[in-house]
Parts: C-alpha cells; structure tokens; sequence
RNA sequence: GGCGACGUGGCGAAGUGGCCCAACGCGGCGGUCUGCAAAACCGCUAUUCAUCGGUUCGAAUCCGAUCGUCGCCUCCA
C-alpha cells in the first residue's frame, strides 16, 4: 500500500515517490497578511495540516513550508489607509492567522518565512532569469518575465492552445504594468513608486512581484525540485502557473512533483470570498457557540478537490457529529469490565477499521470513507460497551487505536483533562446522593455541572461526565 | 467567448461497470435501556442516483444530447 496523490498538472492521481525516500518536502501557499483571513481561506490550510498529519503518520518525514507574504499591494494600502508602515500591518494580521491555526487545530508548519525576509534570495533568482533570457527590463525599473522565452508556459492551467492576443488578462493590464513587450508577461519585479516600501538591490531599488517569492522561498527551503506544492483552485493561474515557469526557467529542473489545489468552500451557493460579501471569520464563527472542533470537522470533512459546502447546517451536523466523538471517547475511559476476560475479537475489529481508514487516506485523501470508517468503530465500539462484551483493558486499546487516527483527524478532545477540585466535588456529591435514592439533590447537582459546563450521564459504569462542546447562542 | 468541475435521500457527502434496492455524518419517526435525563443501541427514513437516448449479459458508474449549478480566465485559499 502506498500513498496515492493527484496533480493538477497532469490529472492524474499516482503514488508519492518523494525525491528523497522517506521524506517529503512540501510548500503550501500561505496568506497574505493585509487583514484577518476568512474560513474558506482556512480550508486551504486544514487541507494542508490534513495532508501533513497523513503523511506524518503513514511515516513519512516531512518537511512543511508555508511562505506569510507581508509586503504586497494589498498590505501597502491597508498600511497606507492607517497611516502605519507595512510592518505593523502584517505584523498584526500574522498573529491573528497563527492564532486562528491554532484555534483550528491546524499545527504549525515547520518553516514560515516571510516574503520580505527573503529578498536577496528573490534578486538572485531573478538575476539568473535575466541573464538566460526569460526575464527584461523596462524604463521604471521593473522587470517582467518574458513569456515568449518558455514554450511550456501555462501547462499547468490548460493554456496551451489559448491564442496570446485573446486572453482576457490582455484587456486588464494594471495601469503600472505597462512596457510590457506581451500582454502575459509578469512582474518579477516591481521599480519604486513614491510611498512604496523599496528595497535597493543588484537589480536595482523596487519591490518583489507577487510569484517570485514562492518559488525561491520553496527552493531555498525545500530545494530547486520538490514533492508537494499545495494552494487553493484559484492559483493555478496564473500564481502557480506563473511559478512553474521561472522556476523551471531558472533552474532546468522540474519544479514540482504534486501539485494540490483545493476547492473552495461554498457558502449560499457561491464561493466565500471576500468581493462576494459571504464570509465569516473563525473567531466569529467560535464566538457565537460552534466548537472550534466542528468547525475543523465541517472544512475536512468532503475531499480536497471537491467543492464544499458550508453553511449553519453543516455546522450543526459537524457539532452533533463531534459530540458523538466526545461521547465515546469518555464512555471508554469510564468502562469498567464486569471481570470479563479480553475479547478476542477487539484486536481485529481495531485492525480492520485502521485498515480501511488508511486505504481510504492513501487514495489521494480519501477523507470521506476514512471518517466512514471511524464512525463504523464507533458504533461496534458503541454495541460491545452496551453489550459489556469487552474487558477493561480492551476499552483502553479501542481508546488509544481511536487516538491514533485522530493523530490524522485531530477531532477528539484532550487526553489529559482534568476536572478542578471544585468540580469534582460536585461530582462526587452527586454521586453520594445517586447512592442514597436522594433524586431531587441529584438532578440540582447535575444542574449545577451543566451550568459549569460539564455533562453529567448515569450508567453501570457509575458517573460519566464530559465537557459540553459549547452551546449555540 | 475560452478552459474546467459538478448535478446521488430532508441536509451534507461517499461510491465511477456486477459486492449498490447506494457508505458515513446530521435530521426525522418508532422502539429498547433508564429513578428522571442524557448517551447508546435496534428498526424505519433514495427499487433510485438531473432529464432523455445509447453501449453492455449487466450502469449511479461508459458514450451522446438536453437542462441546471459552480469555478478559473483580474486580487483571491
């Protein structure tokens, strides 16, 4: 069994052979930091975090790149508009994405470099396309890549038969890109402009163009030719097909070996997206009462390439399917056997579920019948508990195989939650009236720990509580 | 206009030639258990996969047409 990925460029899905066995590289396209990003924008990145865990767990080494682009146009007008340099900005906005990752459960990339902290090694890239050929000058001090010098141009986005003069990007050339010898041609390279940062380099003072930084931060970290390069349906062009062409143009190899792209999620029908005017923001979305697990479940849970919906309903159905999760997962740590011996039959039924989730996953994520396959053992798992068929320690090894695929999921609660002594007290108090037929006093008690958060359930295994995933407002 | 994706139950979403009278999650209905509650379990909830033709022994899955939806072509996850 091997892991199986698709590649746009290609459309075909096959095995992950990464460059150097046993470790894959791999580069996602992070945000730009001009303002707080929106959930669609998070499904990119739970994709990404997604892929990273699988690989990570099927034993790969990997090697996770995210590039945070903090100087663009976007970020100088939001800069301007304060009235504050283009550090503050992105600065500000960069916290809020980590702390959005971290809300989402999405763990951190091994390496975040910044566009602006690696501007020499942009200049070099594009000193060596000049010096081939594929890359000009113009009279403001700009340089753009020269299209006509790549034949391979556009692969990636299906391109290759579209005429240069009817391409619609011909009729919206930025006013400042102009002297352009073709109208495809773009920017590696933007010359100053009064109230831009600039940066003075051997090609000259100016700013980085939008593509150039991804490919030489990804080939400064990752190498010239990498495995996986991951970003949302809307790069392919020209972002990533831009990127292919000077970085292979640059360096005579081939750039990319996957290449992912994510669909969008959808919210009324339409993309979330930001001209569109749909969006919500996860601390918002958390704010009004949807766990923030739900919310991670509800962006993972359809595949990548598919486009996905969203919506108060599915977060509804992500809530109630997370507090299934939760429920399982404290009806086996409170399981106490009634001195059964082992069940023979758990081991299989663990081996089997991780079998399926894994063939599911190792089918280019696969992530539908791998949650398929979860919920399956939940249900088994669910039967032998009501069935007492499994002994104490057979709970612990369905306890610990489900938090192994969470390794992949990240969707259970925490293993090391401990209740405050104030809350146990209520419980052992409720516990001591349950004993004494005392019903009045034991449902106030279990009032009281709702109110507190924590719910409270009666079994043969005594008490069982678990903390309320939060409540809608 | 060019390129591409997609239309499966009340909702979300798998399945891409026979295991499908169609997984899984959510919801609904009925039941079991229970001091009550909750959780859980059991049963029911698409003879049908946008529509119409075709290929095939056999199609949700292949082909064609039609209708519809969405995305990219401009910043965009």
């Amino acid at each position: 069994m091997t892991v199986r990925l698709g590649d746009t460029l290609t459309g075909e899905v096959r095995p992950l052979e990464p460059l150097e066995p046993g470790h894959v590289r791999v580069y996602s396209c992070g945000p730009t930091v001009y303002g707080p990003a929106h959930v669609g924008n998070f499904r990119a990145f739970t994709f990404d975090d997604l892929l990273v865990r699988y690989l990570r767990f099927r034993g790969f080494r990997v090697t996770w790149v995210m590039n945070v682009t903090d100087v663009d146009d976007k970020i100088i007008k939001a800069a301007a508009a304060e009235g504050v340099g283009i550090e503050e900005i992105s600065a500000r906005y960069s916290k809020v994405f980590l702390d959005d990752l971290a809300t989402l459960g999405i763990r951190q990339p091994d390496v975040l470099p910044r566009a602006t902290e690696n501007i020499p090694q942009m200049v070099a890239l594009i000193q060596t396309l000049l010096e081939g050929g594929h890359a000009y000058r113009t009279d403001d001090g700009s340089v753009f890549f020269r299209i006509a010098s790549w034949p391979d141009y556009g692969q990636l986005a299906r391109l290759e038969r579209v005429d240069a003069n009817e391409m619609r990007v011909g009729e919206r050339v930025e006013a400042d890109e102009y002297g352009k010898d073709d109208v495809r041609d773009f920017a590696l390279w933007k010359g100053p402009k009064p109230g831009e940062p600039s940066w003075d380099t051997a090609i000259g003072p100016g700013r980085p163009g939008w593509h150039i930084e991804c490919s030489a931060m990804s080939m400064r970290y990752l190498g010239e030719s990498f495995d996986i390069h991951t970003g949302g349906v809307d790069l392919i062009f020209p972002h990533h097909t831009d990127e292919i062409a000077q970085s292979e143009a640059a360096t005579g190899q081939r750039f990319v070996r996957h290449w992912l792209h994510n669909a969008f999620l959808q919210m009324g029908g339409q993309k979330m997206a930001k001209s569109t005017g749909n969006i919500e923001r996860v601390p918002e979305i958390v704010a009004r009462g949807v766990p923030a697990r739900a919310l991670r479940l509800a962006l993972i849970s359809a595949h990548y390439r598919t486009a996905l919906s969203f919506s108060e309903e599915s977060l509804d159905a992500a809530t109630a399917a997370v507090e299934r999760l939760d429920a399982i997962v404290a009806a086996l740590a409170a399981y106490q056997s009634d001195a059964a011996g082992d069940d023979p039959t758990v081991g299989a039924l663990l081996d089997g579920a991780r079998e399926a989730f894994v063939a599911a996953m190792d089918d280019d994520l696969n992530i539908s019948p791998a949650l398929a396959a979860v919920f399956d053992l939940v249900r088994e798992l669910n039967r032998r508990i009501a069935a007492r068929s499994m002994s104490t320690a057979d709970a612990g090894r369905a306890l610990q195989a489900l938090r192994d695929l969470d390794e992949v999921l990240g969707l259970l609660p925490p293993a090391d939650d401990a209740l405050t002594p104030e809350l146990q007290a209520l419980l052992d108090a409720r516990a001591a009236a349950r004993a004494a037929k005392q019903w009045a006093e034991s449902d106030r008690l279990r009032d009281a720990l709702a109110e507190r958060g924590i719910a409270v359930e009666d079994t043969r295994d005594g008490q069982r509580w678990r903390r309320q995933v939060a409540s809608r407002v």
